[in-house]
DNA sequence: TCAAAAGTGTTGGACCTACACCCATGT
DNA sequence: ACATGGGTGTAGGTCCAACACTTTTGA
């Protein structure tokens, strides 16, 4: 534990979600709605020009939480919203120019509570929609366990340009222990951002389940149907109308507001039920 | 994103856990297990002389689990276990001489089937048991959810000493988001290391109901009724037999031999059942 | 013989899944 | 009138908690 060890560079990195609407088909029918992503355009070297997650260095008085915050408020003027530590990300040769450790956080927001504007060192700012096609699947036994790849192609896209991506996410289980890593095949985005965002997608997707997170990507009011589009999005599956509504019965409060000028039945308007307690609790 | 910026030293800690036999009462009864962690007596300041879990500097070159691994096989002897990535440690003042970052890994192991020895900058290792006592308990509600405190004494005792701390473990509800954060009152430990020590407890009690990982602390061959107890001590509650079978019943496989000389009806011994699945895989 | 643990069967309730059905609105 | 979504009820199955009971051993 002496003095003279080697220091690396340290970075807070935070991909940020929300979910919007993408298009309005006809009088009558709900808008569709979509996952996406907030993106900077990198206004230096290395990767200058390229699109990234937005990041920063941490300061020498400042906790990982603070440089993070900054981060968001400096770069895309988003602050106060729901953070996440996920992962630490320390390969050697994650950055070009010398040894840089990165820990990834993620956030969650309410897109149209909030006005993005690229900040410093950033020459863009944008959403980008997120789509994931699996191209590949490979499914091995070995004698300990089992051995699974998924190459999958991570497509985003705002009104202008799509990004392409493609990564292979490897699980493996050996004796029972889930081991998930990722290797990025090609990818638009800067450094290795795109095995970041896979991991954070993966955790968005897990924590769904038996967390209130995804509450964090709505209004302050909304409809059931516009909860239960969001759950559907993120667990990428269709839900039963009368069961989601039973699952999430108490976690939601009525109000006496309802939707209008729908083309159909007004629906009532929710809010969250800040005395909601998960069970662990 | 230029090289001027300020360099932390970056570290990585790994809390290594295993359960073991503490006294057998009499040749009827089955020994009691305990739950205990691995610790080494620092052999350099700062905290010289004092005990603390073992960790190593992140080498240039090195990536993180790369560092974990050199750092438990240098100073503990310990090499090929199950290890995981917890969290990210960056408070500017975790460590009284410089800006350390550290990332913790939680480790579990069989001991009875590892030598621990004493290694590079380490004076003394020994397995501690670990024994939690909570002391106070603080529930308020909020505006937008609740605030909980939880005073908890941790005690680490080898045979000839009891390492004494004491930690407030807050948990906030704010709109349905869960924030855990903990501060030391008091710790006979070197650095933070008692809040990466609960922070650690708390992550493997939680995996423990949804995965596997408690075969991690068992030998090759084992009694349903010595798993029942490791679950119990990590669930910290008592558990029904019969319900407890019918639920590890596909994550093993009767092997034809049994425990003898129990001075009660032997017991058949159980392997890990390798082609066990978790439904998410 | 008997203490201690090994091992199995049953029952009631909670919860989840799937499906069916009716209601209200704007054009 | 009708397309579209809003909203609710019910039957069947699965899973889990709780409890009761039998079996086997070594001293």
């Amino acid at each position: 534990m002496e003095e003279k060890y080697f220091r690396p560079s340290v970075t807070v990195d935070s991909i940020i979600f929300t979910i919007r609407d993408s298009q309005i088909n006809n009088y009558r029918k709900l808008p569709e709605k979509k996952l996406q992503i907030l993106l900077v355009k990198r206004g230096q070297d290395p990767f200058k020009d390229q699109w990234s997650i937005p990041g920063t260095f941490v300061g020498e008085k400042e906790r990982l939480e603070e440089a993070i915050n900054r981060s968001l408020e400096e770069k895309t003027n988003i602050k106060d919203i729901y953070l996440e530590q996920l992962y630490t990300w320390g390969d050697p040769n994650r950055d070009p120019r010398t040894r840089v450790i990165s820990t990834s956080y993620m956030g969650l927001v309410d897109s149209e509570n909030i006005k993005i504007k690229p900040g410093k060192f950033v020459e863009d700012i944008d959403w980008f929609d997120i789509q994931l096609n699996t191209l590949k699947e490979t499914n091995k036994e070995r004698k300990n366990g089992y051995y699974k790849t998924e190459d999958i192609e991570i497509l985003l896209s705002n009104k202008t340009l799509t990004l392409k991506n493609k990564v292979r996410v490897v699980k493996e289980l050996r004796n029972g222990n889930l081991i998930i890593y990722t290797q990025i095949l090609q990818s638009d985005l800067a450094f290795d951002h795109a095995k970041l965002l896979i991991y954070a997608i993966e955790r968005l997707k897990n924590k769904v389940e038996y967390t209130t997170i995804a509450f964090n990507l709505m209004p302050e009011r909304f409809t059931l149907t516009q909860l239960q589009q969001v759950y559907e999005i993120l667990l990428d599956k269709p839900l039963l109308k009368a069961n989601f509504r039973r699952k999430i019965a108490d976690m939601v409060i009525e109000t006496n507001e309802q939707e209008e000028n729908a083309g159909h039945r007004p629906s009532k308007l929710y809010k969250f039920n800040t005395n909601w307690q998960p069970h662990i609790f």
